[in-house]
DNA sequence: CTGTTAGCGCTTTCAG
DNA sequence: CTGAAAGCGCTAACAG
């Protein structure tokens, strides 16, 4: 039952040649190098015999694995699997596989994971949601291991990167609020060590003038991470503060909903009360209630990209390449016109 | 700087010992064949060398690879990232891998893919949501790779499992939803190619006499796929028939939004006028509108149960095994009691 | 165009 | 307890 498997010798005692001619003419690079007809018989006695080449020989050989790992902080959280589905899918269209780990925003754990990973030969590395300064990435990539990161970027721009116009998402979702008839308008901002949580208060802080959005620091909290329960907080103490709002501009989507919860619990109305916008346009946040007011990123389509230009990297491109997607706003039931008598 | 990678005679050279000395002394299992003050230095030194194990030389040499794969029909699909997770973390700790694949339910993909990773060595294979017969399935572990399924089951017992305890969640759902006062429940069900879709459905018509449920054929619709757009058709459907109903039983979670979305759209109101139970108790359905009553499935948790028994698969324990894992029922907002009015 | 040769880095007999 | 030797399956010079 358990056959042995077939190595290219079998096959070439079969077509009655030498091992190496298989191998040239099995490759579609160097194919052209072996009689046609040669060729043909090979590949059919190869197909004959079920032969599949050895992944571990073929690497330890030439120390490529067409292996390329995929690190994203965590699975479950719903904004990774697009992208991860992105990476697989391109990456399976030129031989290459996916493994894949998960880090819980640790450093230490992605130190594991690139370390292990690396122990397998991995070609390279798509890192999803690295912060600002991450050591790991950068001494992988300084190792000579092609990296892309992918949602976030590092500070450093030696690093290959694929992230969205965190200025012109900012932008819509403002000049939304704005054209609604909000002027105090409070920013739920993400952790500042990451580029998409620092750009994007930037945007907020250079747009606030041109505006004519209100000018008030107790209108900023801070998240320290982008999850449901930092929403909640931040809304907390923005309350707790006293100033008043008519809105709410989220650094991501899992801080609105937190934001969103935490006003249902003090019956605070939304949009009746106080509109809410999201950013990131994640699964499902077309379905809750109220659906989410959102800037919508490209998740899928940043894993396509991150894919080819690790792919390029690969075949040699030495230079770091930055893809920038564009987003859109997506507005649904979460903001709301201000009634004139309500305007500030 | 790509500095070359210190192999295992690199190490043995430093100590001053032979390659075969430090292998031993560097694996547990046969560390205690080796002086222990060589196994001391020769520790001490690759690290200090920074030594990491080729995993292709390994692989070639023990025709292992300490990699499995991860077959689902979609990561995107919200179900599958926790069990993917559960995977993941329990292979890691046992210093294996998850190569990823997703097949989008297409048995020609599924075949790619396990060949795939057939070629490149994968020890196990992980399969999520296969069908009831499913040949890419079976052929792999008549194969001799070590396979479980997750989530679903083949009808072939041959083959390891991990799922859930399907009457007992069908029982729960509808004893709550009799015990509200509902009599005529239709059922939206799944493909009854998947274990999943035939043996909830199988459960209802068991238990529908014993509960006093109405005996209706025109209150079953049968869904093509476990798909929103599939839970609107069938909603639909079941309303075309014009035979009444209070409540709707959906074979999973994705049918009960779709249904909810087709009931919206007809201005029929959830709880109101009709109650709807889920099935899996995916992410965000506590958050949408209204929050889903459904039967709570342990995904996470069937990943590390199909890890663990790859595992001992891999370890050579033979004989397949089966996890049949416990299940409860969530009550939230979109089922309520009927007034006694209304009671059929 | 094809065969020969060597060796990627590791584990595993087999001697000693 | 340790060294020597062989070889996993493949590719890439190098001859011919």
């Amino acid at each position: 039952m358990t056959r042995k498997r077939v190595t290219l010798r079998d096959v070439a005692a079969a077509a009655g040649v030498h091992a190496s001619t298989v191998s040239r003419a099995l490759d579609p690079r160097t194919r052209a190098r072996v009689n046609a007809a040669v060729v043909q018989r090979v590949v059919e006695i190869s197909e004959r015999l079920g032969y599949r080449p050895n992944a571990a020989a073929y690497s330890l050989r030439t120390s490529r694995s067409r292996t390329i790992g995929v690190i994203v902080p965590d699975i479950e959280n719903p904004i990774f699997p697009p992208m991860v589905r992105g990476v697989e899918r391109t990456l399976l269209a030129h031989g290459y596989y996916a493994i894949l780990g998960n880090t819980d925003g640790d450093q230490a754990r992605e130190h594991m994971l690139v370390k292990g990973f690396t122990a397998r030969g991995i070609d390279g590395l798509v890192l999803a949601s690295v912060n600002r300064e991450d050591r790991v990435a950068r001494d992988a990539a300084l190792g000579g291991t092609p990296v892309v990161t992918v949602n976030r970027r590092l500070d450093d721009p030696t690093v290959s990167s694929v992230v969205h116009m965190e200025d012109s998402g900012v932008l819509r979702a403002l000049t939304h609020l704005v054209s609604l008839g909000h002027r105090r308008i409070a920013v739920i901002a993400g952790p500042q060590d990451t580029s998409t949580g620092a750009e994007r208060l930037e945007s907020f802080l250079r747009h606030r003038e041109t505006l004519g959005i209100a000018d008030d620091p107790r209108l900023i909290a801070f998240a320290g991470a982008y999850s449901e329960g930092e929403g909640e907080r931040c809304l907390e103490e923005l309350i707790v503060r006293r100033a008043p709002f008519t809105a709410i501009f989220c650094a991501n989507d899992r801080l609105a909903i937190g934001a969103l919860a935490a006003l249902g619990r003090r019956n605070v109305a939304c949009p009746g009360d106080v509109s809410v916008v999201g950013y990131n346009d994640m699964p499902m946040v077309d379905r809750i209630h109220p659906p989410l007011t959102t800037v919508r990123v490209q998740q899928y389509q940043m894993g396509v990209e991150a894919a080819a230009i690790l792919l390029a990297m690969i075949d040699g491109a030495g230079e770091a390449r930055h893809a920038v997607l564009p987003v859109e706003l997506v507005i649904r039931g979460s903001t709301r016109a201000l009634a004139a008598a309500e305007a500030g």
